[in-house]
RNA sequence: GGGCGCGUAGCUCAGCGGGAGAGCACCUGCUUCACACGCAGGGGGUCACAGGUUCGAUCCCUGUCGCGCCCA
């Protein structure tokens, strides 16, 4: 028998091994089975379960289980990304409190990433165990890390060639700097956030002597690297300056006096100082007026040689309070506003992002966004909820190149060997001799490829000799240097005759993170080989993320998809919502206001939280999740289990052979048909991504309907002596209750799989576990109207009843009797059939049919029937007046309303005709009604009077 | 500045052209033979505001106000 209530504690681990190990996680190896695969949003192996984590894996193992009962192949691709930031600083972290004064660089780049290996093995990607604990049934045997060999080897692989093809290029250009972490990182790792900050004006005297031009600058320090002040070309203010020179305070340079259109006249004084090295739209003019580029920060945003000497090695910000100081010395500083703007910040770092001028790599993404763009505008892939298209769009036709180099250890090092560029000159004696060119005046050699040895191989091929590897540029130059040089002679280009072994050293830098997860929907299937997993489950089916990441690894996986296999990753990508907390605050550990997922699963049970989840998961809104709402759920399940409880007390044995369409009673065959109806509706709701629909309606059905309903509706047949009726009602409680353990499984598989075994104790063995049953379609012929207008007809009896009780103030513990008065035929025989069951939830004393009500009685309508309860001398009847009084009232109303719609020539010509109708039927519905209840008013009053004569 | 979304019961939210709904909270009653994590009943809303379209608007359109998010 079962305890009053389920014990999530105990039974979840015992319910995942035994799904574990029954190979249910697996795809179905059925070739006729159609393949449906989803690929989980790699977490980060830094990561630990929070509340997004836990929306989003629910909303996937939703789909996952819907879909394997549906029969079909299901592979859920669960894996990690390697993180490379995030990982890199835990593990420095990890160094710095270990107190033995080793950092990353004294340590040297192997035993560094080593060390990164070993955290990683011991307290890496702890959220896969903890996605166990919400019942995630992904497929673990195929867990994926970004820095496996097999996807190294696909980020080595696509790296080369769309190199090959010209969309992967280095190039020089500004990026955003993290001078923390030195390295470059992308604008979507860059958060722009609003600050206080200053505005100061400082005069830059005229070369000639005839004054000052006063420019304004969040940035003081940066003067260091001004090449030029900018005015706009039509401000009066300025215009006779333009083409002079002014002479940069605190540096001995003179720079000029330019027209721009960026100037703006409104902002600050009018006259901008140009930083091209430092600043992106300085950036801009610069290369517009062929301006220099002056960097003066080193990659921690230390000052450096091009500027003067004081101020070398100091910090950006201490460089900023000696250039004040400096230039209020010199009398140079015109006043300063505090002032709002935004600030550019490193999200893992919080430092102030520098735009730094370097080399990195980049990503052709403009052209890769082409096709990805077309994906999506023919539908091949399709958003849900749609308007995000809009934003997929939006960020698409204004792409930038991305750079995919990181400064960084730990990551995919990128694929590119460089050598020295190599001229020869004549000698002495009229031949050639070689040089190697040392001081980096000519471009190096670039060798792509995806193997030292191949690099190799290019290099002895440009180079025409022998060629080595060294561990870095250094090494390979001094390398290079230190041995003999031969004279070539004239026998240029005979290189065989060098003498020397040239050198190549591979790249420093890793690859950006999102550039393996890029590949992820094809990588964790097996690309670049031809695996049955590939040719099986790519295109994926859908993809569910949030829609924070749609820019970081959406349109990322979207374009180099489509680039490598030809068509899109995914058809359906489904959008989820943020999780806020209860008052709609975004969850943070600094607000402290975190609900910590793994908390609330010991707590209320992992279904419970699954099943929230699911339930607020309303496509476009965030959820604001509260936990009140989690014991509810919760309460839902205890709910189911006393239902199951009552079945399996009753005998409800589930029956091989049961055939629903056999089943003769009435409300067996109204249930049935509600079955079907729920069931059609929770798939429906799942195929269209509507999660809390598809939840609502099984909440709905399994507690307002078969608890509240059926299960009272049925007690007296259990109890009652017709064996054939019992028989058929526990059999059809029992699959009843079997297909919403079914229906309810997705997103709430652990009360669901214990209920379908311990259902099962008693009779015939199940076939299989829960998670492996077949997803009920259910006729929708066996919806009876008949059937279900007879108990609806019941429950409106029994309602209304109890609700004239309560407020009448009837005492709830006593039995009276129920007439129905001048009852149809129909009606009468209704009465007859049931009256053991309106007896018993109507709390009657009996019920029966009258030709007249009894002069004091309480009254009421249900359909075309007059309800009289002879309470005389139980209620107030003077109560009963002014409540018989209201309610015609507000019948006539009604009826008035719709008389006034119906008197309207145009509304009864242009509405269609079924609107027409169902309004008429509404209000002769309501005027039958106001008829009885009158008639019941009228003899009430007069029995009032007759008592009030008697009594005189 | 550009884009997206949201203002419906005390709270959280469904609904979205023809009768205002749910959960929670609240109030009243109930040891009814599955469940007090329960049962029964109940109160509570000019569907932000102003125009427009329509026979008819909470729902469609326009504008206003308020709130949130994304991008620059």
């Amino acid at each position: 028998m079962l305890d009053s209530h389920f014990d999530p504690q105990s039974a979840e681990g015992r319910l995942y091994a035994l799904w574990e190990k029954s190979g249910a996680f697996r795809p179905n190896p059925d070739p006729a089975a159609p393949p449906y695969c989803i690929v989980i949003p790699p977490p980060n192996v830094t990561g630990t379960l929070h509340i997004g984590h836990a929306l989003n894996n629910t909303l996937q193992d939703v789909l996952v289980r819907f879909e394997r009962m549906r029969g079909k192949a299901v592979l859920w691709q669960p894996g990690l990304d390697h993180a490379g930031i995030a990982t890199q600083m835990v593990v420095e972290r990890q160094l710095a409190a270990s107190g033995a004064n080793v950092d990353r660089r004294s340590l040297g780049r192997d035993e560094f990433i080593k060390r990164v290996w070993a955290w990683k093995g011991e307290s890496g990607g702890q959220i896969l165990n903890q996605l166990k604990r919400l019942g995630c049934s992904a497929d673990w045997s195929r867990e994926r890390f970004t820095m496996d060999e097999g996807l190294s080897a696909a980020v080595r692989k696509v790296f080369v060639q769309l190199h090959r093809d010209g969309l992967v290029y280095k190039d020089k250009r500004l990026v955003n700097w993290d001078p923390h972490f030195e390295t470059a990182i992308s604008d979507l790792e860059v958060v722009n956030q609003d600050v206080t900050g200053t505005m100061w004006r400082i005069a830059y005297p005229l070369e000639d002597g005839a004054g000052e031009i006063v420019v304004a600058t969040t940035r003081p320090e940066t003067l260091l690297g001004d090449v030029a002040v900018a005015v706009h070309p039509e401000d009066e203010r300025y215009k006779a300056l333009i083409g002079k020179s002014v002479r940069l305070p605190l540096t001995d340079r003179l720079i000029p006096i330019i027209a721009d259109d960026y100037a703006d006249p409104e902002a600050g004084t009018g006259a901008v100082k140009i930083t091209p090295a430092h600043d992106f739209n300085d950036f801009k003019v610069g290369k517009r007026h062929n301006l220099p580029m002056i960097n003066i920060f080193d990659s921690r945003a230390r000052v450096i040689d091009p500027a003067p000497e004081p101020y070398r090695g100091l910090d950006r910000f201490d460089a900023r309070k000696k250039v004040l100081d400096d230039l209020e010395a010199l009398g140079l500083r015109r006043g300063e506003d505090a002032i709002r703007h935004t600030q550019p910040f490193g999200d893992r770092s919080g430092v102030v992002i520098e735009p730094w001028l370097t080399d990195q790599w980049y990503v052709d993404a403009p052209k890769l966004a082409v096709a990805a763009t077309k994906a999506v505008e023919s539908g091949e892939t399709v958003f849900t909820p749609k308007q995000w298209e809009k934003t997929f769009f939006e960020w698409m036709r204004n792409i930038e190149p991305w750079c995919v180099s990181r400064q960084l250890w730990w990551g995919h090092r990128i694929s590119a060997w460089y050598g020295p560029a190599i001229t020869t000159q004549r000698d002495d004696n009229g031949g050639y001799e070689a040089v190697v060119d040392f001081d980096g005046a000519l471009p190096l050699k670039i060798f792509v490829a995806e193997t030292k040895e191949e690099a190799l191989a290019q290099a002895r091929e440009a180079y025409g000799q022998d060629v080595g590897l060294a561990t870095d540029r250094t090494a390979a130059y001094s390398e290079m240097a230190a041995g003999q040089w031969v004279d070539l002679g004239s026998h240029l280009p005979d290189h065989s005759r060098w003498g020397k072994t040239i050198r190549l050293w591979q790249d420093e830098d890793v690859l950006d993170t999102w550039f393996s997860s890029g590949l992820w929907s094809f990588s964790t299937l097996g690309w670049p080989d031809k695996t049955p997993e590939l040719a099986r489950f790519y295109p994926t089916s859908t993809l569910v993320t949030g829609f924070d990441i749609i820019f970081f690894w959406v349109a990322r996986m979207m374009m180099l998809g489509i680039q490598f296999m030809g068509k899109a990753p995914f058809k359906d990508v489904y959008i989820h919502a943020l999780v806020r907390d209860a008052s709609g605050a975004k969850m943070s550990k600094s607000k402290g206001n975190v609900m910590d997922p793994l908390v609330l699963v010991d707590k209320y049970g992992a279904d419970a939280l699954r099943f929230t989840l699911a339930a607020m998961a309303a496509q476009g809104r965030d959820i604001k999740l509260s936990e009140q709402r989690i014991e509810g759920y919760r309460n839902f399940g205890t709910k189911l289990w006393n239902a199951a409880r009552f079945c399996q007390m009753n005998e409800c044995q589930w029956f091989e052979t049961f055939d629903p369409k056999d089943a003769k009673e009435t409300v067996n065959r109204w249930i049935i048909g509600e079955t079907a109806k729920v069931a059609a509706d929770v798939t429906r709701e799942l195929e269209a991504f509507r999660f809390n629909e598809a939840a609502g309606a099984i909440y709905r059905f399994v507690w307002n309907v078969f608890c509240d309903w059926y299960l009272e509706l049925i007690k007296p047949l259990l109890n009652g002596d017709d064996e054939t009726a019992k028989a058929e009602t526990r059999r059809t409680a029992a699959w009843v209750l079997d297909r919403i353990l079914v229906l309810l499984h997705p997103f709430m598989p652990f009360v669901t799989e214990e209920l379908w075994a311990r259902l099962a104790e008693f009779g015939p063995k199940r076939a299989r576990m829960l998670i492996a049953e077949q997803w009920p379609t259910i006729d929708l012929a066996l919806v009876d109207d008949k059937a279900a207008a007879e108990i609806e007809w019941i429950i409106a009896l029994v309602t209304e009843t109890r609700s004239t009780r309560a407020e009448l103030n009837v005492p709830p513990g006593a039995r009276i009797p129920l007439l129905i008065v001048g009852a149809s035929a129909a009606a009468a025989h209704r009465l007859e059939r049931y009256q053991d069951l309106i007896d018993r939830l109507a709390r009657l004393e009996y019920s029966t049919s009258a030709d007249a009500a009894p002069s004091g009685s309480v009254t009421f309508v249900v359909d075309d029937c007059t309800v009289a309860l002879p309470l005389d001398g139980v209620v107030d009847f003077a109560k009963e007046v002014e409540r018989l009084g209201k309610e015609i009232a507000r019948l006539k109303a009604d009826a008035a309303k719709i008389d006034a719609k119906l008197a309207n020539a145009e509304f009864v010509r242009k509405a269609p005709e079924e609107v027409v109708e169902e309004q008429k039927e509404r209000r002769d519905d309501a005027l039958a009604s106001v008829e009885k209840l009158s008639a019941a008013l009228e003899r009430l009053q007069a029995a009032l009077q007759d008592q009030a004569a008697l009594r005189d």
